[in-house]
RNA sequence: CGGGGUGUAGCUCAGCUGGCAGAGUGCUGCGUUUGGGACGCAGAAGUCAUCGGUUCGAAUCCGGUCACCCCGACCA
């Protein structure tokens, strides 16, 4: 049950976003550290991202398989950045069936190690290649610090693993990835993102280049809510990955990988929520309608229901994902009850609009009076369609303005500093290295998140460092 | 792993100068209500984190343990 309201974000944003979690129904706290249960309708919202991306996973030519929740420790070893990046938060199985294991078992971060020793034993050919293959699994990461879908201790999420003959292939698979998430972040989870590459502080342990999709939340912080990483030869090379190639020579594979997690669902929530509860782009929501009838006594109340049950059968014959809240609650509860859980359109039928033919429409997305129409019944299927779309477009749009808002063109430090103490994107010319990165990072909190792909043309000079600089970066206090 | 805090009803918490286990909210039932968070009446609900100690008597005082939260460190 969604109750009563919510610490405003203006207020205290952390707490928020979690009561926003609990009270609309997506998760709840489980008995084991840093670990959530996401209940149904959190579920629901993770199904309909799992549906979108693998439709686009499929459509690219991507086939599913499922490898190990176990690995190997031995396996983790053989690549030296990838054990190095990892180690600290493994959780390993040492005993099992009563007995200690003669080599104790890894529960799987991310499988490149596992699937690469698989890749190794299936390609022979070129003939073979591309191998373009995707998981859905549970990963689990030993984090000390947590926080519901944002970073638990064990996450779901898809990893995609790709070998290619060569090393322009790779890296077209890499971008390609990219788009397909930046793509789905636009189309069905309305929330508009950078793609760009990371510094080589922030890439993928054992990666030749990891690349980002970066999006802003409503806390004007940044949440990498995708990777895509090219591995080079660094994994064909551990795992002996190899392709005899047309002219007979052997050679080794150039191989990518690239994940998003349930982490998108936070992403969701913080992109679009507000003091109101959640708010759901309707690709995504689990309930797109919800029916609200209205009536004073039992006179009023059948033929009510009689209009709501043949409106709501012309919906879902459309197939529009409708539910009747048919509860015995008054209206007003279930308007905030609703709003709450973030529900994008609300359908309110009452004994007036049985006796002109209307019913009422209210939009999420809009507050308030003038987020709500009048129609006639006939032809309400035409227009909730149209009414779904203009949300999702207006949703879409009022985060990229939001984003645009508050992202600013810097060239000292100085008014660095200045942006990430207000909070928001700084985008300026950098040319630092490693060193100059972390200290920005331990000076002012902020990171860099990525150089976009979009750059300008020319060159410039760093904020920080003075020196030339061919790329811009995008930094920013970050989940 | 360092510093701080909290464990009492499903949830949020009060009770802590030792003396019958409490409130709000949620839950169940009945009735009145119903176009933006209604109200009345009746009810169910607890190993007061855990183990030990002091005491005639412990949620309350003392000690140990465990768990969780916040800040820091750590972090695809």
């Amino acid at each position: 049950m969604a109750s009563q309201a919510v610490t405003p974000q203006s207020q205290d944003f952390s707490k928020w976003y979690n009561e926003i979690v609990y009270k609309a129904d997506l998760a709840s706290q489980s008995p084991v550290r840093g670990c959530i249960i996401i209940k149904p309708y959190g579920y629901e919202v993770w199904e309909a991202i799992k549906a979108g991306l693998d439709r686009r996973f499929k459509e690219t030519g991507h086939q599913n398989a499922y490898f190990p929740l176990f690995i190997p420790q031995s396996y983790l070893q053989r690549e030296a950045e990838h054990v190095e990046g990892f180690s600290p938060e493994l959780a390993v199985v040492t005993h099992a069936g009563g007995k200690k294991l003669e080599e104790p078992y890894v529960v799987r971060p991310t499988s490149e190690t596992i699937i690469g020793e698989s890749f190794s034993q299936w390609i022979q050919s070129y003939r073979d290649l591309p191998l373009l293959i995707n998981q859905w699994a549970n990963v689990v990461r030993w984090e000390l610090r947590t926080r519901p879908f944002l970073r638990t201790t064990e996450f779901l999420w898809q990893e995609g693993h790709t070998a290619h003959a060569t090393a322009e292939e790779a890296q077209a698979e890499t971008m390609q990835m990219l788009e397909v998430y930046a793509e789905f972040c636009r189309e069905d989870a309305a929330i508009p993102v950078v793609k760009g590459q990371k510094s080589n502080i922030e890439k993928f342990a054992g990666a030749l280049r990891t690349y980002s999709i970066e999006a802003m939340m409503r806390d004007k912080k940044a949440l990498q809510s995708g990777t895509s990483h090219n591995l080079g030869q660094n994994f064909a090379k551990a795992f002996d990955i190899k392709y005899l190639s047309r002219d007979n020579v052997e050679e080794y594979c150039w191989t990518t990988s690239w994940g998003v997690s349930t982490r998108l669902v936070g992403a969701v929530v913080m992109a679009h929520g507000d003091d109101q509860g959640l708010r759901l782009p309707p690709k995504l929501a689990p309930i797109q309608v919800v029916a609200v009838p209205v009536y004073k006594n039992d006179d009023e109340r059948a033929p009510v229901l009689d209009a709501v049950q043949r409106i709501v059968a012309e919906l879902k014959a459309a197939g529009i994902r409708v539910h009747v809240d048919d509860r015995d609650e008054r209206p007003g509860f279930k308007f905030n009850d609703w709003e709450m859980r973030g529900v994008p359109v609300r359908l309110e039928i009452g004994p007036k609009d049985v006796q002109n033919d209307k019913a009422v429409l209210a939009r999420r997305d809009i507050p308030g009076r003038d987020g709500k129409q009048f129609i006639a019944q006939a032809g309400i299927v035409a227009a909730v369609r149209d009414l779904l779309a203009d949300i999702h477009d207006n949703m879409l749009a009022q985060a990229t303005t939001f984003r645009e808002q508050n992202t600013h063109e810097i060239s000292t430090y100085e008014q660095f500093q200045g942006i990430v103490a207000d909070g928001g994107w700084a985008i300026g010319w950098w040319a630092g290295n490693d060193d100059d990165e972390r200290r920005v990072k331990d000076e002012t909190g902020a990171t860099l998140r990525c150089f976009p792909l979009d750059q300008p043309d020319g060159a410039g000079q760093c904020f920080f460092t003075g020196q030339a600089a061919e790329r811009v970066a995008i930094f920013s206090k970050a989940y």
